[in-house]
DNA sequence: ACCTATTCATAAAA
DNA sequence: TTTTTATGAATAGGT
């Protein structure tokens, strides 16, 4: 080529490359375009320059078209993979399709333990029904029995206490009461009477505050007085 | 090239443009790979003959490497498709997520529903669910006895049709035996006697038989007699 | 597949 | 970059 041989091997001088990566670039784009056409073969001619530029031939109008005959010949193991890639696919849209039916079921169920629905029930299946929520209401109703006994204990023990509390210092309170008057016999008389103030706040605290959380509803019936409620005395597996 | 000009169309000569193909084809790898080379380029060529027979060269050891580089360059449409992709996939996790996440609060109501894992509920939640499965039970045992009433009045009518049915074969038996018992005074008397077979046979499929369905456990209570079974007379909404 | 006359491509210089 | 020019490379057609 042009003056001189030409080893193979990259051309160190920057401009040089340049230029002869133009030139051949060229050629190369040229000669591609006449073998397609000469040969009516299709060809797809793909260049990055050093920087990234690129430059391409294609004897389709659309490379794409080329590039996918390309993957389609050359790689069994692409399809392999986008085959590997449908099969989880077609697994996860199964999954779901039966996650979706298995809520549909799950649906069904609670509206009819909820009693609705329940004319497409046979009548064994309601009888069998009727069973279930039976069994489950007398497990409902001990274990709600359990936890009011527990809670009504816990208050029983914490208004004992609390009772013996306000004992001690209702006695305090008297003793100083003695102390004062006898101070007060010593010297002046002192207008203002703390007693009262100081008996009434505990005796106020023992049935207002102290509950642990949830007891809505029993509180009212648990008073101070250490009495079952009425609704103890029904037997707990009514 | 070589001796005279070369038009720059397809050669319609069979040979000469397989022969042409071959040495253009070498040629034109050659070209790419020196411009690989001396150029510091990155070059795909992709040729198909026309009989679809591959013929590449990669400057990169993978050819693949280079045409997904040519995919990231040129086309952002192709991204963009692969973005959407990724996205309805990402939205598809998501909602698998989210209905996994419902099958288990149905499961877990479910269970609660039939009095199981009641431990992790507050006494609150007993009691809505106690009052729930309370009227779900009432609606259960309308419908149930709502069901075994129609089966009841269902039976009971066939029972009278048959009866009737009954009762006018018998009545044509009657009449049959006594022509019978004529015709034999008038000539020798004939040994069998049919009228037994007759009469047991209708009387036997009353009850058996005839039954449309879902009537176990109450046929055995409804037999002939038109009276309500023991069950019928609690009140319907205990 | 090889030969060879010719045309082409292109390196170096401008 | 493109053009010019001198030269080697590519190759059409024949063998």
């Amino acid at each position: 080529m042009g003056r001189g041989r030409v080893q193979l091997k990259r051309i160190e001088n920057k401009i040089n490359r340049q230029v002869t990566f133009s030139k051949r670039r060229s050629g190369l784009l040229k000669k591609a375009h006449e073998i397609s056409v000469l040969c009516d073969a299709e060809v797809a001619l793909i260049v990055f320059s050093t920087k990234g530029k690129l430059f391409e031939y294609s004897s389709d109008p659309c490379m794409e078209r080329i590039l996918e005959r390309y993957e389609r010949y050359s790689y069994t193991e692409r399809q392999v993979d986008a085959n590997n890639d449908q099969a989880s696919n077609e697994n996860w849209i199964l999954e779901h399709a039966k996650l979706k039916a298995r809520v549909e079921v799950l649906q069904r169920n609670q509206r009819n333990f909820m009693g609705e629905d329940l004319d497409s029930l046979s009548l064994k299946e309601l009888q069998n029904l009727e069973q279930q929520l039976d069994s489950a209401l007398k497990h409902i109703r001990t274990r709600k029995n359990q936890l009011m006994y527990e809670s009504i204990s816990g208050l029983q023990k914490k208004d004992k206490a609390l009772q013996e509390q306000n004992n001690i210092l209702a006695k305090k309170i008297k003793e100083k009461e003695k102390a004062l008057a006898q101070q007060e016999q010593q010297r002046a008389p002192n207008g203002v009477d703390v007693s009262s103030v100081l008996v009434n706040q505990p005796l106020e605290s023992l049935n207002v505050g102290g509950g642990s959380g949830d007891n809505e509803g029993t509180t009212t019936q648990t008073r101070a007085t250490p009495l079952l409620p009425p609704w103890m005395l029904r037997p707990i597996n009514e």
